[in-house]
DNA sequence: GCCGTTTTCGGCCCGACTGTTTTCAGTCG
């Protein structure tokens, strides 16, 4: 589905550039809207084109359905074209600062000439922003933090993205004649949230034809190096892909080399080195004997360790746990039994209860919390109490119903205020199975001022999880100031879980927190936090992330036994 | 630019928050 994100892209910067031009505000609206549609499809856009399909979507009409077709014939859009023409600024990368939109864009533009990242700093930097009208010292400070923010994220992809993309392409190398195996290393194996680039490895019979169908892929903007055993390309998503091409017999050297890390495999070396051993790309060596190279383990068991998972390979330890036989057990998406986080159409999710419990018993939950938002949150239509207690009441009635072989937890996501309470009586969350609190306001608080806040909120004694801890959306957000050793201090002391949010764009808890969580023995949820059917399949990046963070099956919440997982609720 | 249908034209989600102002524009979700 590389087109749908590609089109995405394009009808965003159309809608930004509308915007910035300022004449038609509800057309920038209407191409928003067709991208948040296009985003969620969940189907190739360009097999809906070929049903003559796309004015079926909902937020595509004669207008932006003729965009797309005009995109997927010719790679571009001719309105989109004619406006980068007229206002020659990099607008996504712009947009993306927190606290820029279109409108501070076209008054950096046209009063200061800004047009991307490098000439806002300097104009920032200068100190010419703050002398603009409604401009001042504190946004622009606030924009070259933010263009520090973007630069540090600004050259990876999500790894969820990377991953849509990802399997059609191995699919596609695997397919070529004599290719024997194809394998993505680097920062995609040890599944970090982003990579940078991929690296496809290849044990093919004849190289030059895999380099040649890698060159012509149909995403392939430029090809940037085309060696004998090496090709790179920038796809037209902006993401690079190396490819190389290794022989049999030290493809299991190649995989360990090139999946990294960095700081693993030198430790690596050093111990091969200790053994009178050499390692390299190509093999582990004893002078010119080839001791280990076909696969990977033998490289491992040869230094006389056991094969590593590459999740933990950041020389975070793992190299000396793995000798002394206390590598973990690492918690696998197979442990899960349910899913304690989700929103319906009840507050800002895309389905209905009765579809998002479909979904979930497809998935073979053995539980499942309904958790929608609470009335703070006025834009994600949070629920009063009214409503609240009117879902209780139809949960019990679903349960009795026995439509579904699961049990469906009756859950809310509460608001937790500017003082650290709550904005649903303690009355009503009693008679909730699963009270999980969030930050969604005053995401800018002290340091002080948010610790204690969510302190307070973890001393209410109905309280059994802590969601989305840090509020960062990767490359978007930073986390906000938070103190959380304290926070987990009285988590542990009220018996509240952490959650770590499985939506690739959060990811929070991430490893080192969760690390420093279970070593005060709080127990941690993976929660999908899905807000439409499709998202829970957001699972499997918590569970990556999970294992990055060195979390046992026995360290979740949610691989408990139903009757356990309620005594654990019941405090 | 899209959409519904007591509307095929006229409205389009909207309230909180921030930083800038001194009543509000812009951004965010």
């Amino acid at each position: 589905m590389a087109k749908n994100a590609e089109i995405a892209r394009a009808l965003k910067e159309l809608a930004l550039l509308v915007e910035i031009e300022g004449k038609e505000k509800y057309a920038a609206r209407a191409y928003k809207r067709a991208v948040r549609s296009i985003t969620s499809l969940g189907e190739d856009i360009e097999a809906v084109a070929n049903r003559e399909e796309l004015e079926s979507i909902p937020g595509i009409g004669k207008g932006i359905s003729k965009k797309i077709r005009r995109y997927l014939e010719t790679g571009s859009i001719p309105l989109l074209e004619r406006l980068r023409a007229r206002i020659p600024v990099k607008v996504m990368v712009l947009d993306s600062i927190p606290g820029v939109g279109p409108k501070t864009i076209a008054l950096l533009y046209h009063e200061l000439g800004v047009t991307d990242l490098d000439s806002l700093e300097k104009a920032a930097r200068d100190g010419k922003i703050a002398l603009l009208k409604g401009m001042g010292k504190k946004t622009e400070t606030q924009i070259i933090e933010g263009i520090d923010l973007v630069r540090s994220g600004l050259d990876r992809t999500l790894l969820a993205d990377a991953m849509s993309v990802v399997e059609t392409i191995r699919q596609k190398i695997q397919n070529v004649d004599g290719v024997n195996q194809v394998v993505i290393a680097g920062s995609y194996r040890r599944r970090r949230e982003t990579v940078g680039d991929l690296d496809f490895l290849v044990d093919a019979d004849d190289p030059e034809l895999v380099m040649e169908a890698f060159s012509t892929l149909d995403n392939v903007q430029d090809v940037l190096v085309k060696g004998p055993t090496k090709t790179a390309v920038r796809l037209k998503s902006s993401l690079q892909m190396d490819l190389r091409v290794i022989p049999t017999e030290s493809f299991g050297a190649g995989l360990q080399y090139f999946t990294g890390s960095v700081d693993h495999n030198v430790r690596l070396r050093g111990i091969a080195r200790s053994m009178g051993l050499k390692l390299n790309e190509y093999g582990l060596y004893r002078d010119e004997e080839l001791v280990a190279g076909e696969r990977e383990e033998d490289i491992y068991e040869s230094l006389g360790l056991a094969w590593i998972t590459p999740e933990l390979r950041e020389n975070h330890g793992e190299i000396d746990a793995v000798k002394n036989g206390t590598l973990p057990h690492l918690v696998k998406l197979d442990d899960i039994r349910g899913d304690l986080h989700s929103h319906t159409d009840q507050s800002d999710g895309s389905n209905t209860i009765e579809e998002m419990l479909d979904a979930a018993a497809e998935r073979e939950h053995e539980y499942f919390c309904v958790s929608d938002h609470t009335q703070s949150l006025t834009i994600a239509n949070g629920m009063d109490e009214e409503r609240l207690l009117e879902r209780i009441e139809e949960i019990d009635t679903l349960n009795t119903s026995g439509k579904w072989d699961m049990m469906i937890l009756k859950g809310a996501e509460v608001d937790i205020l500017a003082d650290g309470t709550l904005d649903i009586t303690d009355d009503v969350l009693a008679q909730l199975d699963v009270v999980t609190v969030s930050v969604h306001s005053r995401m800018k608080d002290s340091k002080k001022v948010m610790t204690e806040r969510v302190c307070t909120a973890l001393e209410n004694k109905h309280v059994h999880l802590l969601g989305h801890p840090t509020g960062r959306l990767i490359g978007k957000r930073a986390e906000f100031e938070i103190d959380l050793e304290p926070v987990f201090e009285v988590a542990k002391k009220n018996q509240v879980a952490m959650e770590l949010n499985a939506n690739p764009y959060r990811l929070d808890l991430n490893p080192g927190n969760l690390r420093a969580a279970i070593n005060m023995d709080l127990k941690i949820a993976i929660n999908t936090d899905a807000h439409k059917v499709s998202e829970l399949d957001y699972m499997k990046f918590g569970i990556f992330q999970a294992r990055r963070g060195w979390i046992t099956k026995s360290d979740v919440l949610n691989t408990m036994a139903l009757k356990d997982l309620q005594k654990w609720l019941k405090k």
